[in-house]
DNA sequence: GTCATGACAAAGA
DNA sequence: TTCTTTGCCATGA
């Protein structure tokens, strides 16, 4: 196809989609889930990708393993991270999550098979 | 076709 | 314990 197939982009905006409210996860445990696994780093330029996939994709519930928002400088505005996740009711403490562990969602997990 | 970069993760010192 | 180094796969030039 002449036009793209981000087949693995796609793959990753569709379980970030599938992350509820008030959750989040890491880029390793999508990576896992999708298979790639050992390379969080696809999923973390899968999301550098994501302003422009439709519909927008919830890159703020996703962090990395540290539960700390690495990404939050590339959102529109930055701060807009924090806010949404406070806003979910995640607390958000110097660019950390705070009980990161409780509100950590394993898609390999809660979705099972 | 090869080299360098990247919103990460795990292992070693 | 923290800091440093390596591995990972895909994208861009």
């Amino acid at each position: 196809m002449s036009a793209q197939d981000p087949h693995f982009f796609d793959l990753v905006y569709q379980v970030v989609r599938l992350i509820p409210k008030g959750r989040v996860t890491s880029y390793g445990a999508i990576g896992k889930y999708l298979g790639t696994g050992k390379s969080a780093r696809m999923v973390g330029w899968a999301m550098n990708a994501c302003h422009n996939a439709k519909p927008k994709v919830p890159a703020h519930r996703v962090v990395n393993r540290n539960g700390l928002l690495t990404g939050k400088a590339h959102f529109n505005p930055p701060e807009k991270m924090q806010q949404l996740l406070e806003k979910e009711g995640i607390t958000v403490k110097n660019d950390q999550i705070i009980n990161f562990e409780k509100h950590f969602w394993d898609p390999a997990k809660e979705l099972e098979w």
